[in-house]
RNA sequence: CGAGCGGAAUGGGCAGUCGCGUGUGUCUGCGGACGCUUUAUCACCGUCUUUUUCAGAUACAUGAGGAAAGUCCGGGCAUCACAGAGCAGGGUAACGGCUAACGGCCGCCGAGGGUGACCUCCGGGAUAGUGCAACAGAGAUAUACCGCCGGUUUUUUCCGGUAAGGGUGGAAAGGCGAGGUAAGAGCUCACCGUGCGUUCUGGUAACAGGACGGACCUGUAAACCCUACCCGAUGCAACACCGACCGAAGUGGCUUGCUCGGCCUAUACUUCAACGGGUGGCUAAAGGCUGUCGGCAACGGCAGGCGAAGAUAGAUGAUUGCCUUCAAAGACAGAACCCGGCUUACAGUUCCGGUCGCAUU
RNA sequence: GCUGAUGUGGCUCAAUGGCAGAGCAGCUCAUUCGUAAUGAGCAGGUUGUCAGUUCGAUUCUGACCAUCAGCU
């Protein structure tokens, strides 16, 4: 049951997803901060061996509908980049307010900056 | 043409590329059956299979709102044995209708506003009772400060009558005139005003109009309260089933806040810890559209055809071009069990029907 | 998603429908060689916002806004 349900969210997007609040807790604690007006991004190594991502977007950013389209150009902007990144990370994206006004080619141009400085691009 | 009133609709469209949820079909794998093989089983290999479970690929279909929002009312649905009685508590408030129901809607009455189209009103009872009315004022539901009149003393004063006049206040015993009186007073009378009772006419009714009688009473019930009507509690995180855990502590428990009545009994209930498990509930609905009939209308009857969101860290996106536009498509805003309302937010555009003013015919 | 509670000076809170108050903090003066403590005085409020009831609303009623808590 267990392996099945993980080829499913591997085939989906590539990537499991970060779930719980302590995996985002402890990537905010022990992982690397890069930080842009538009977005913020942790990295933090795992033992799972994959990549897992995972996105938040609080309240301060607006309501039900700002919040969603965040949340839409976050993962538009990733799945540009998802084939050049290195296994065995978790990385959280933090909108910010400016990411509602954005598209996702300029977030994709600040994603690949953060993400380059990271060392997870090939 | 200008100003203003009421009602309704819309809430960008098309195409390319990359992607997402759900459903259905096809194919592949997994699985299952049989054969081969083997002492026997597994594996390998071959054939068949889709009824069921799962995964992948692919094709097609479909995929947020008028408020999805606030969660302010009402109902369905579910559980509590039945949904029972009383008390407490809560809600509603002219009248008639509509509705599954409502605090909603329609009509109508009354009051208020506007030249008008039209708009606004938590609009029962203060003559059942209790409370409150600061400050000011003599006095706030009962009275006598100034004044006026009579008596007494006489320089003052004191006693009685009075509510016309003064001033205070949101509110001071209905207004005004005549008679009357020592001075006055609904004390008496005419007219007017207010609400009450009886009765007549119109209306289903609230109510309106008329006649007669007797009265003049402060405001506040979004203060307690009274009257009439309504409400059992908890909400899909309800609830049912399957799996995992199957540990510790406490206690009879449940039904309603209380009482009665009733029910279930230690495989029960509560708390802590833990699995942050899965499936169902889940979407065809008191649905909307067109025509027609009834009704002033809300709405109802009949006929036809329409009618696929169902997620679960939560799907509708990203990007490019063209059209439309004065303008870069730019407002408010994201279903979470489902409906009927209300309230609040909202860029721009379109349509329909009244009103007033000016000008022309 | 559902349920409930609270908004008063810079902070923590009070109030019978009738002048909006207390403590701490702030400012000025006194005291001290100076500071603290102490004493005297001063200023600071659209009572979250908008309507309504009332002669009059922090208080009563409704709508909205913000914040907080609970339920798997």
């Amino acid at each position: 049951m267990n392996h099945i349900r993980k080829d499913s969210v591997t085939n989906l997007s590539g990537f499991e997803t970060l779930k719980s609040n302590s995996d985002f807790r402890r990537a905010y604690a022990r992982g690397k901060t890069y930080t842009n007006p538009a977005l913020v991004t942790y990295v933090n190594k795992n033992r799972a061996g994959i990549c897992r991502i995972g996105i938040t977007t609080s309240k301060k950013i607006g309501n039900a509908v700002q919040r969603n389209r965040a949340r839409r150009v976050i993962r538009a902007a990733f799945l540009c980049v998802r084939q050049d990144i290195q296994p065995g990370y978790d990385i959280v994206f933090v909108a910010r307010t400016k990411t509602v006004y954005k598209k996702s080619t300029e977030i994709l141009e600040i994603m690949q900056k953060q993400l380059d400085s990271a060392g997870l691009l090939r």
